[in-house]
RNA sequence: GGUCCGGUAGCUCAGUCGGUUAGAGCAGGGGACUCAUAAUCCCUUGGUCGGGGGUUCGAGUCCCUCCCGGACUACCA
């Protein structure tokens, strides 16, 4: 049964000037396993991700490769489309913010902005860096020897005048608005420590200028004034209300986004978005714009010494190195290691080859390949392939395997979004699968013909607790699920998650779904053992 | 400078309102087993809970202080 609250969750949109990275295609496949658990509930989800193309660093690059921004943005947005698209990300849409739908939009957003009076002209003087289309504050310009933090070039004093908005004005709202959400047990920022941050931030935010003089024709002009250019993180953070601002996907909206992103983008998500939208929802016509549900603002991927990774370091994932991981692992286990071992939270995670390797063994090939394998090759061995009935009635009595436990766990896990708890409570289930095997001993067992009823039952009773594990692991690790489903002829499920579809948790992990008799076969293993220093023979 | 987060086993972390011998997974050591992917299962080594002080019948947990790591922010200019 469909959950009848849908579910909306973004990414940021990437610049479109970077290559594709660990970084993007780490935020993105955390959006990606979370849209998927939705999915998995039932729930009408909604996921997005895609890139921003307005700065005028775009247009300059581009004009170095006798380009049109145009051109070049759309072949750096291709790239990272085609990225997404090889990792199997299950966006509903991807976001260009030189679109049309969004550029109308978000003039229609800033227009209703200047009609309410929340945003102003003003004059605005300081040390500006060319490079990022951003002012930059005294304290940092002298920390920096007045040059650009980023390429080094000197700033540049500059005057303009040019739109504000009335950030300081939403301090006291702002702040009530996180109050009302801790009060409710539902914080707005996560983890915590980033909260604080933000919180403290809010009570001395002054307001802001929004627009920018000199694109070059390059982004959204300010309503009214074509000389004034939106400025490009205005235009961006709109994305996520622009690409549902529509008949068909407005509810989304209302059902409160879960924007992921990481830490250093977290000012704009936490403080100045939602002023923005409570700031618009003021607007005739805009009542019903609500804010979202949460900011997940996670940390970095480190190398395993702890140095950030860069290209200068030589310790830089890029899309071809990622390949190799696939190449090597498959997907699945990117998926897994990344999502179950990433740095959600406040410190930074380590990616180190050896570190995946043993992951992967451990949980996926020894835990859970090693689990359905040995499950499903006894019912082929001692039940010819045909699922064996369960001498105790598996709707009336007690199971062995607590599942309905693991299932609760797992879901409490996903709400806080915990990850790697969540895949935690599946594997829980698998450990217990492998002890109780060990215990009852059925490959012994049958070799007494007379036993085989209570061979069936261990095995039966086995499968069950892997196909609610799979189920469970379906967000994480969807390809291996799926080929064991079809082991246990269950790929009923692989048709109804296929191509954004819905599933139902609920009634796939009750106990007793397996029907004996049903026909069980076994296809090649789910995670073959990687092995370190392969001996010749 | 101000503020915030963290420091628990070799590694990654859990530890509720202060309450019994401080836990899990992985890694290490020993044993068992053979259905399975050299797998799995059982047992086990390993911790002055960052240091010091305090409150308490009792502190990993509360208070003070210091050290270390990280973050946000400000200023000195």
């Amino acid at each position: 049964m469909a959950s009848a609250t849908p579910f909306y969750v973004t990414t940021p949109i990437y610049y479109v000037n970077d290559r594709p990275h660990l970084g993007h295609v780490y935020t993105t496949m955390l959006a990606d396993v979370v849209a998927r658990y939705y999915r998995l509930k039932g729930t009408d989800t909604f996921f997005l991700t895609g890139v921003d193309e307005h700065a005028s660093k775009v247009a300059d690059r581009a004009a170095e490769r006798g380009l049109s921004a145009q051109q070049w943005a759309d072949q750096n947005a291709g790239a990272f489309c085609e990225v997404f698209d090889r990792l199997e990300m299950t966006n509903n849409d991807f976001v260009r913010t030189s679109g049309a739908r969004h550029k109308q939009r978000v003039s229609q957003y800033v227009e209703a902005l200047l009609e309410s009076g929340d945003v102003y002209q003003g004059e605005y003087e300081g040390w500006y860096d060319t490079g990022q289309e951003e002012y930059v504050t005294e304290s940092k310009a002298h920390q920096n020897d007045y040059k650009s933090e980023v390429n080094g070039k000197p700033l540049v004093r500059k005057a303009e005048r040019n739109y504000f908005f009335k950030l300081a004005s939403y301090r006291e709202p702002l702040l009530g608005f996180y109050d009302d959400r801790i009060r409710r047990q539902r914080p707005f920022v996560q983890p915590q420590a980033r909260q604080n941050e933000v919180v403290n931030r809010i009570k001395e935010m002054e307001d802001i200028p929004i627009s920018r003089t000199g694109s070059g024709g390059w982004g959204i002009p300010v309503p009214g004034d074509p000389a004034q250019t939106i400025y490009v993180w205005i235009d961006a953070l709109f994305n996520y209300l622009t690409y549902v601002d529509t008949n068909d996907r407005r509810h989304y909206w209302q059902a409160g986004a879960v924007h992921f992103i990481a830490k250093d983008i977290l000012w704009f998500h936490a403080a100045i978005w939602p002023a923005l939208l409570l700031a618009l929802r003021k607007c005739p016509g805009y009542e019903w714009v609500n804010l979202p549900q949460q900011v997940y603002a996670h940390s970095y991927w480190v190398s395993a010494s702890g140095q950030k990774m860069s290209k200068s370091l030589a310790n830089f994932l890029d899309p071809e190195a990622l390949h190799g991981y696939v190449n090597e692992f498959g997907l699945d286990a990117l998926r897994y290691f990344l999502a179950t071992r990433g740095p959600l939270g406040v410190s930074d995670s380590a990616f180190s080859p050896s570190l995946f390797m043993e992951v992967y063994n451990t949980d996926l090939a020894n835990t859970f390949g090693n689990s359905c394998s040995r499950v499903v090759n006894m019912i082929l061995k001692y039940f010819d392939g045909h699922l064996p009935e369960c001498l105790v009635n598996v709707h009336t009595e007690k199971p062995t395997f607590a599942a309905s436990e693991w299932v609760a766990d797992y879901i409490r896990q996903f709400n806080d979004l915990e990850l790697g708890r969540a895949g935690e409570a599946a594997l829980f289930g698998i450990r217990e699968v492998d002890a109780h095997i060990e215990r009852t001993q059925p490959f012994r067992m049958a070799k007494d013909a007379s036993l085989l009823p209570q061979v069936g039952s261990v095995l039966y009773e086995s499968a069950e607790a892997l196909r609610i594990a799979s189920v469970m692991l379906w967000p994480f690790i969807p390809d291996a699920c799926e080929r064991f489903w079809r082991w246990l002829d269950c790929s009923h499920y692989t048709e109804a998650l296929a191509d954004t579809g819905v599933g139902d948790l609920q009634s796939w992990s009750r106990w007793g779904q397996l029907v004996p008799g049903a026909r069980v076969q076994k296809g090649h293993s789910l995670f073959p053992r990687y092995l370190v220093d392969p001996r010749p023979n």
